[in-house]
DNA sequence: ATAAAAAGTGAGTGGTCACTTTTATTTTAT
DNA sequence: ATAAAATAAAAGTGACCACTCACTTTTTAT
């Protein structure tokens, strides 16, 4: 099988096949937990193995170096990332269902509120080692948003077609569309520890999606 | 002399009252570059001893403990990013002259890039350490957030009151603002590392304005 | 049942780290 | 000119780091 994009060989050059045993499991749930708290510099490996309740020899016959325990963390996140947006907002850009614009931004946060909460931990690995490690963003940034681009292009094109998005470029709609729910998410995930209600967090989406329609109308 | 915000409190916890040596001059330099490309914690105190052509003992004698020389580096940056900014926005927030919002705006824009183009490589260190230290965010962000916030109130009023802007709490606004307005200056001279032509800065400037005047009228 | 393979262990190992102490040089005061 | 004081350089120092290795235990295959 050949290697179609930079995470499938990502996850083939860190040997990720495999499948995992109980102890692997441990390292990688604890190594998640340390490293997303104080960041992947700071934390040993002896800490990881205490942590995880293995000897510290185990990590490196698993995983080698514990650079490759790095990319055994954030490799499946991405890798899992994509794949989940594409398949649960087709329903939003379905011709069919004749929805308004407003409903894809809105799915389109939710989707993305529900994802980052179940992966909080890695999602502060993922945005605390993209800042350190240039190489990885570099190859990875492309990729990532080829694959939003190519998504977005079909929604912006469907709600452009029913008059609802203003002429403007496709690109500079999609940059603007990702810097504020990306900077949004990132405050909220990341930056705030504190946990939103369930009616204040409703309410912020609902500012976003407000925002962000009339912005581009 | 009591001490009334917490810049000058961590200013005089790391005595940085004193007066720089050119020796300190050098390490101070040295250590910004180094920060900026690698991080703190991978970076040595060896190789800023020996990048500023010092030996590491005179960093210790200077700065006590490389924590200490951070904040040598990170305090006076964002003491003097205040500033600078209420100062040369003060024309656009002058009844007197008859400016419309979006100059306001582009203004704001225009100076934080001016002001991040010149200090490019101590934003990068404060970038990376803020996500590092959970401590140092906490007590810093609140206290920037008044002074902006303080800041803005005054603009967000004066071009209400002009009819200018609507009728959302200032603190929305000044949320929606912040965070488009943060995200592009942070991939732009964070994330990006090839420099844009001025046109194209222009360009983007002016989309930005664009949107965020579209965005809540 | 038994041999081979895989998983797990924990006491090293060399090297680097932040920081200290000692020694040398320069500056200042008289 | 010279003693005292400040500054810089150089040579440590112990703690800790990622990683290795010889060995034991568990799992799998026949």
């Amino acid at each position: 099988m050949t290697t179609h994009n930079i995470l499938d060989k990502m996850a083939s050059d860190a040997k990720l096949s495999k499948k995992e045993t109980a102890k692997q499991q441990k390292i990688v749930e604890a190594a998640i937990a340390i490293f997303a708290e104080k960041g992947y510099s700071n934390t040993s490996t002896s800490e990881i193995a205490r942590k995880s309740g293995v000897a510290e020899g185990t990590i490196f016959r698993h995983y080698g170096t514990k650079e490759n325990l790095l990319l055994s963390v954030i490799v499946p996140f991405l890798k899992q990332s994509m794949p989940t947006l594409a398949q649960e907002l087709s329903h939003e850009v379905n011709p069919q269902n004749n929805l308004h614009f407003e409903d894809f931004i809105r799915a389109f946060i939710r989707n993305r509120y529900n994802f980052l909460r179940e992966n909080r931990d890695i999602f502060r690995v993922v945005i605390k080692e993209l800042l350190y490690r240039d190489e990885l963003r570099k190859d990875l940034f492309p990729y990532i948003l080829k694959e939003m681009v190519a998504f977005f292009d079909i929604a912006i094109d469907h709600y452009k077609a029913r008059g609802e998005l203003g002429d403007l470029p496709n690109q500079k709609l999609f940059r603007m569309f990702l810097s504020v729910i990306g900077s949004h998410l990132v405050t909220r995930f990341f930056l705030s520890s504190d946990d939103l209600g369930k009616e204040e967090e409703e309410e912020q989406i609902e500012d976003l999606v407000r925002f962000l329609t009339n912005g581009v109308s």
